[in-house]
DNA sequence: AGATAGAGGACCGTTCGAGTCCAGTAAATA
DNA sequence: TATTTACTGGACTCGAACGGTCCTCTATCT
């Protein structure tokens, strides 16, 4: 099914609604005098987002502790402490974010094992063309920002094209194959 | 990892060999009086194919078996019997291979349900993003076609390019966000 | 001091995938 | 026709990986 794992899939929604508050908070405050991104009205803990993902909290701690490690977020310990966004949201990929809670974005092991790992690699026709791929997979997914993905605001819309550079058409296929592959 | 399973991997490994014979083949009668695809140089049998491609002979017939029901290979029963390519390669895309062995491609699953089968849905704020993502990640996948894995031939060099759509420069990301992701 | 909340890591149960095996059937050949 | 070859379909097992939980420690705020 070339997914991703769950945990991955919930770290984003996480970042997700960090990057949405965070772009009200700095959208409410103008301009004002909290110039860090840390400011309170920008710090969750864990259990609020747990609440608000319909998550259950150890996961979600989980998951946190983890973006935290991989410098996505900033964590305050103690008493009103909690998360912030380490950085701004355009600058965030999607790439970077799959990278740091599950490894490497490869499709298949070759494409992330230093060359000569695979013992079969001298009768596999495929590898180079596999990593080409993978690149491109790779590329795909770095192109989309957290930003993208949290939208304009609240009144999110798909009409919107949050993000225009993944609506662009696809590249015609090599010339001479009339029929598509069936699927 | 953002991986496909191993029986996919070798699935793509193995209709890379026989859209690489069956090419080979093709070339060499030139225009000969054998017209169908399913000429016997181009039929192999599952124990031949396992062990030029170096996998235990259970695993191969068992991906053979489903490319068959999938419709990529037609299958001949009995003595000097085997698999076929029932499609030219061009004709292929690596998208449907993996529909085929492992599902539809989605890497979350709310890209695949039916909308509304998720119960989170209703807070969950990145369903469309990744819907868009899902979609991109497979028109990618789309675009590159068994024959580009195939290769000119024998004597594969990396330097030709062999799918060239895939070589494109990334687009440029978002206006504004100076720092890339880091990763 | 006490409460809050993150940090780190151990732990476990379930699921899923890789791989094996077997009985059945179709086709070719001797 | 008997035998051999080879695909068909499905059941089965083993092990790893993942999701998820829990516990202890530390830092910070009130």
């Amino acid at each position: 099914m070339l997914r991703m794992s769950r945990i991955t899939d919930y770290g984003i929604v996480l970042l997700t609604k960090l990057a949405a508050d965070a772009a009200a908070a700095e959208r409410a405050e103008g301009s004002a005098d909290s110039p860090t991104s840390t400011a309170p009205e920008t710090i969750h803990n864990a259990r609020e987002l747990a609440a608000r993902a319909g998550l259950p909290l150890p996961v979600v701690s989980k998951i946190l502790k983890t973006l935290t490690r991989g410098g996505f977020l900033v964590s305050q310990r103690g008493a009103r402490g909690g998360y912030a966004l380490a950085r701004r949201p355009e600058e965030i990929s999607v790439a970077s974010i799959i990278d740091a809670l599950e490894g490497p974005i490869a499709l298949t092991e070759c494409g992330t094992e230093p060359q000569g790992a695979c013992e079969r690699e001298s009768r596999c026709a495929v590898r180079q063309p596999w990593q080409r791929i993978n690149r491109e997979v790779r590329k795909t997914l770095e192109r989309v920002r957290l930003s993208d993905l949290a939208g304009p605001g609240p009144d999110f819309d798909d009409s919107h094209a949050a993000f225009p550079l993944l609506l662009q058409e696809p590249l015609p296929v090599s010339p001479g194959s009339g029929a598509p592959a069936a699927d």
